[in-house]
DNA sequence: AAGATCGACAACCGCTGCTTT
DNA sequence: CAAAGCAGCGGTTGTCGATCT
């Protein structure tokens, strides 16, 4: 598919921002609001390309944008971040207020990437060393660490937003040796029914997010793996959770690819791993199960 | 004092996925 | 359904000031 270039670089200024030009793009953003940013140039009388606008005010120009030093709270929050998502630095950023993507990812190749440089059995060394294994390769093959020291792999982005259902109802499945609901024939009905059960428990669970248009009838459905993700960071479970999501080959003859999220259980030799398949297949009961030390943990923890 | 090197960060580039036509 | 348009992402490069030799 031929696409024409972003924007033609004739007669257009390239390199860094002058104070005039900020305040056109700024007096510009304020009166028409972000967005467009392939015909903004042309509007606000700019001669730069709409991607370097969109970049400057994102980056720069933003009003919320923080423009002090990274505070070590903030360090150790990217730290733990990329440990989870990889090198997705707008969703590491997503999740630091005031802060860019570009801003985190320069403050890593510069900083914390040095000093986690140095640390062994570090997966953004070996990703370092040979970026073509950070594509998920030093998954194939070999399942997750059952340590805290499982890391994500992945650096290319792909999504799972849909997941085929089976919509065959199964074997009640249990937690805390409690049924959970029986019949379960959706992954909806599981995680929303094994959350309940925690959630008697405990206070501050993720909050899973589904397509509201779905019903049980819908076997088509939306989960939001990065959403379910974002929400257990929220939750009380994250000083203790270790979650990877990653891409995995099917085997060393396969081409094909699944995405993965498998969660490492600091209080237990448990390791799940949630893939696709156990999505269809409903499986999810047994992510729920794996979080069992943790809910007795954060018990114990409040007992204390 | 001057050139070389290094570190930090802004900006650019190429690619991808989603939306629109 | 395919092509084109667009926004956004992550990797890389360029620039500039600080430090070293």
């Amino acid at each position: 598919m031929g696409r024409s270039p972003c924007c033609s670089k004739d007669g257009m200024n390239r390199g860094a921002w002058t104070a005039k030009e900020d305040k056109i793009l700024i007096e510009y953003i304020k009166v028409h609001g972000e967005g467009k940013w392939r015909n903004l140039p042309k509007r606000a009388g700019l001669k730069r390309c709409g991607k370097s606008c969109r970049l400057r005010w994102l980056n720069y120009l933003r009003p919320d944008i923080k423009r002090a030093n990274i505070t070590q709270d903030e360090e150790d929050l990217i730290i733990r971040l990329h440990k989870l998502l990889g090198n997705r630095w707008s969703l590491i950023a997503g999740r630091l207020p005031g802060r860019t993507d570009n801003e985190i990812k320069n403050y890593w190749n510069t900083n914390i990437g040095k000093k986690v440089q140095g640390h062994p059995n570090n997966s953004t060394n070996q990703s370092k060393r040979n970026p073509s294994q950070s594509m998920g390769q030093s998954l194939f093959g070999q399942p997750p660490s059952p340590t805290i020291g499982s890391h994500v792999v992945r650096t290319k982005t792909s999504r799972c937003t849909k997941v085929f259902i089976n919509a065959e109802p199964q074997e009640t499945q249990h937690l805390h040796n409690k049924p959970v609901v029986a019949p379960l024939p959706t992954v909806k009905d599981t995680v929303i029914d094994s959350t309940a059960v925690i959630s008697d428990q405990l206070s501050g669970l993720p909050e899973f997010i589904f397509n509201e248009d779905n019903n049980q009838s819908d076997p088509m459905m939306d989960f939001e793996i990065e959403k379910f993700l974002s929400d257990v960071l929220d939750s009380e479970l994250a000083p203790v959770c270790e979650f990877d999501i990653g891409v995995v080959k099917g085997g060393d003859t396969s081409s094909n690819t699944t995405e993965q999220c498998s969660y490492s259980s600091p209080n237990s030799d448990q390791t799940v791993v949630c893939t696709e398949d156990m999505l269809r297949n409903s499986d999810l009961g047994s992510m729920a199960t794996a979080l069992d030390p943790e809910v007795d943990w954060l018990q114990d923890k409040r007992e204390k």
